[in-house]
DNA sequence: GCAAAAGTGTTTGATATACACCCATGC
DNA sequence: GCATGGGTGTATATCAAACACTTTTGC
């Protein structure tokens, strides 16, 4: 196990970045993965798209840089903040071997009512997850991974409400599950999988306003902990 | 995203480290997790053992440098490696915060016949997993998070043989199972379960000297490739 | 009443588990 | 023959998927 400072000079940058995801509609009004990408101002791949991130302080833990960098380019607050992978190849900075870089990236989950007040500007905006332009460094390679990571992450687990307000109907929740998976689900055994799992519980309200029968709101049991 | 050097002086010191685990026999004869740790020789926590591992180099991939710390500590090649987490809390270091180290880890298995040739020294030692003396840093619980994973991971992939030899039986790799879940399972149940999985296929040939109904040899099917 | 989505019921097939039983070898 | 694990067969329970059907609202 490496000892104290000494060496430094030798081992490579250490920064932290996130992939955010959020929900939004699209022009054909069904819901799709949204990610904000920040334009690189210096090179290398000046100019070109990049995940959120920076160099790692020496008094900040790696899940809190995370969250303040989505917070500086996003103005939002994770609902749910996981560790991806740590990418470190040498030659993933493009060449010179000086700019290596070892990235511990982070995966943030965003509500979608809240990713509507996101900051977008000159240098930062958001883009559809799966029509990406060509980004710097490995950042394509790593939102991949992200998106596999959801997709799994969502079969087993309670992830899905982290997109929506604190209360939801099961519909909803379908639609999550339809836009992160890509296939429609059968709403009936999707309503009993929610509920044997015990990850939702009735709220005693009903959604009103539709022009048909008014479904139940849910929300999202108190879970103990998240898994590291 | 982080750009060239700059910052680095602040920015924390970068180590990977990797907990190398096979299977031995115990004393009862059966197989038990194991692992090699080295005594470390200087402050922080000097004397106490430690996670095989160092600072990573300039020039040398996470997994690359992962797979040099193992041969060096333990002259072995490794059977399977894979990243398993970044740890980095400001606090791992016991007190001194200009002692903070960022540690990748990474989680190797050995076989369990080249275990055998496994160098030890005064001050590298194998323990078993479940029965470890308090080390430095965090690395009990990175121990503990590899276990985790390792027992997850061997109920939905194809790792287990890579604790044995290239051929070997079923009873075998059931013996591996038990030992990794800590459970016994069905011989009958198990046998069809690995041979609906595809994981194996027989060599043709069965292994003699035992003092009732040969077994079997099978052998890992070659698999495309691992996923990250 | 009609349309549309909410919500329930039922059938079917796949899969995991328990456990009975036969097989092939050494002694 | 007998003991011992190797290896097979089979019944049962559990769960996911498909899909028909009923309910409740807006218009």
């Amino acid at each position: 196990m490496s000892q104290a400072k000494a060496s430094f000079a030798e081992t490579p940058t250490l920064a932290v970045s996130t992939v955010i995801l959020t929900l939004r509609p699209n022009d054909s009004g069904s819901l799709q993965l949204a990610t904000p990408l920040v334009r690189r101002i210096r090179a290398p791949f000046e100019g070109q798209w990049a995940l959120p991130g920076g160099p790692l302080n020496t008094n900040e833990d790696l899940a809190t840089s995370a969250s303040h960098t989505l917070r500086d380019t996003t103005g939002l607050e994770p609902r749910y903040l996981e560790q991806l992978y740590a990418f470190g190849s040498v030659d993933r900075s493009g060449g010179h071997i000086a700019d290596r870089v070892v990235s511990i990236v982070y995966w943030a989950l965003v509500g979608a009512d809240e990713a509507e007040r996101a900051i977008e500007s000159q240098n930062v905006q958001w883009f559809w997850a799966d029509d990406l332009p060509a980004l710097a460094f490995d950042h394509n390679e790593i939102i991949q991974y992200a998106l596999g990571r959801l997709r799994n992450k969502i079969e087993y687990s309670r992830i899905a409400h982290e997109f929506l307000s604190p209360t939801f109907t099961l519909a909803q929740l379908r639609e999550v599950y339809e836009a992160v998976l890509g296939r429609e689900l059968d709403p009936g055994n999707f309503r009993r999988m929610v509920e044997s799992s015990g990850s939702v519980e009735e709220t005693g309200e009903r959604l009103a306003g539709t022009r048909h029968r008014p479904p139940k709101l849910y929300r999202a049991t108190t879970t103990a902990g998240e898994t590291k």
